[in-house]
DNA sequence: ATGATTAGAATGAACATTCGATCTAATGGA
DNA sequence: TCCATTAGATCGAATGTTCATTCTAATCAT
C-alpha cells in the first residue's frame, strides 16, 4: 500500500494507520507513534513536517491504491454492465482485504483535517473520475435513467459504504452470493425499466 | 432538538454541536463551549460529569429526535410503499433542516468516543427498528427481494447519506423531484422484477 | 439566606515540536 | 590500507503550550 516510500515512512504510515483505526486520532500521539513503529520521534520530523503531513500522506496513498484496485480487470470490449460489475465488486474485495484503509477513508474524506488540495487530487487519482464517466456510458446507452452522473455515483458508494460497515460491524454476512447481490441492487436502483 | 433538558443543558449541547461541526472535535475545547454558550466551566460540570458526557448526551439527543422525525407521519391504513417513501422524504428533509445534527450523527456513530451503550440504545430510539420491520414487511408481501432487511435498510440508508452529502458539500442539487428520484432509486433497487 | 451560578485562577497531565548530541556509512587522501 | 572528513540519519530529553478539570470567592435569584 505503502510502496512508493522508504522503509522509516512506510513503518510510520503504517504504524499511525493502524493506531488511527484502533484507537482514534486524538488518541494516537506522535510519541506512541514513535514508540509503536520504533522510529524516534526526531526522526519522524526529519521525514514528515507535522502530524497533519503524516495523515495527508495516508489519506493520499490509500486513494491511490484504490483508486487502481478499484479499476483493475477492466478489459477492452467489456460492455458497460460487466465494468460496471467488476468495478463495484473490486471495492468490496478492497475493503474486506484492507478494512482500515477503508475505514481511514471513511472517516477523514469529510474532515477537515485533510487539505483541500489532497481532496481535490483524489478526484483524479482515485476512482470518482473513471466511475463517473461509466455512469455516463449507461446514460448514453439509455441503461440507466437520466440523473447527474455524480449524484448517482455517490448513491452506489454510499449503499456499498454501508454495506461494508455493517459487515465490519459483525452485523450482516458479506460473502460472494451477497456481493452479486448487493452489486445488482445497485445496478437497478438506476437501470431503466 | 433539546427539548427533554433544561436551560442549561440546551444551551450547552446546542453549542458544542455547532462547534463541533464548524470547528471539529480537537478544536472545541471546554473553555470555548463556556465562553460560547455563556455557561462557566464550572456549571457545565454541574451538569456533565466530562467533555465525552456531553457528546454521548449529544448523539443520543439526535437519534432519538431523528427517530421520530423519520417516522412522522405515517398513516394507518398506508401501504408499505408509501410508508417507505413517506420515511426517507422525511430524512432528506430532517438532513436538510438540520444539517448539524446530520453531520454529526455522520461523523461520531462509529467513533469510539460513543460509549457501546448509546449505540446499542440507537438502534431502538431511533430509526432503525422500525425500518426494518417496514423491509420485512415488503419482503413478506413479495414487493422486495429476499435479503437481510438489517442490510436492505443500511443500503438505503447509505445511499441517501451519501446524496446528502454531496449536497451539503455543494456538488450536486437536491430539490424536491431530486428527493423523489432519490427515494425511487432505493425502492428499485431491491423491488422484484 | 439558601442554593444556583459566575468568573477565572490554579492544577496537573498530555502533547506536538525542537534541538543538540550521537551514530553510520560512504568518500577521499596519504 | 588506514585514518580523516563529511552528510545525513537517528535519538530522546527538554520546551512550551494547550487543555480538561477542580477550586475559590463573589454575585444573583427567589
Amino acid at each position: 500500500m505503502f510502496g512508493r516510500y522508504n522503509k522509516v515512512q512506510q513503518a510510520v504510515l503504517e504504524t499511525t494507520l493502524r493506531l488511527i483505526i484502533d484507537k482514534e486520532l486524538q488518541a494516537t500521539s506522535m510519541s506512541l507513534i514513535a514508540k509503536e513503529s520504533k522510529v524516534s520521534t526526531g526522526n519522524i520530523y526529519h521525514y514528515f513536517s507535522s502530524k497533519e503531513d503524516i495523515i495527508n500522506e495516508l489519506y493520499k496513498a490509500i486513494v491511490q491504491f484504490n483508486g487502481e484496485y478499484v479499476t483493475k480487470n477492466w478489459h477492452e470490449g467489456d460492455g458497460v454492465k460487466e465494468r460496471f460489475e467488476r468495478a463495484w465488486t473490486n471495492f468490496i474485495k478492497l475493503s474486506l482485504a484492507y478494512p482500515q484503509g477503508f475505514q481511514f477513508i471513511e472517516q477523514y474524506s469529510f474532515s477537515p483535517y485533510i487539505y483541500e488540495q489532497s481532496k481535490l487530487d483524489a478526484y483524479e487519482t482515485g476512482w470518482c473520475a473513471p466511475m463517473e464517466a461509466l455512469y455516463e456510458e449507461a446514460i448514453g446507452q439509455k441503461m440507466f435513467v437520466e440523473l447527474e452522473p455524480r449524484l448517482m455515483v455517490q448513491m452506489s458508494y454510499g449503499s456499498l459504504v454501508y454495506a461494508v460497515k455493517a459487515h465490519l460491524q459483525n452485523r450482516v454476512e458479506l460473502d460472494e452470493p451477497h456481493a452479486k447481490q448487493i452489486v445488482a441492487a445497485c445496478w437497478n436502483s438506476f437501470a431503466k425499466a
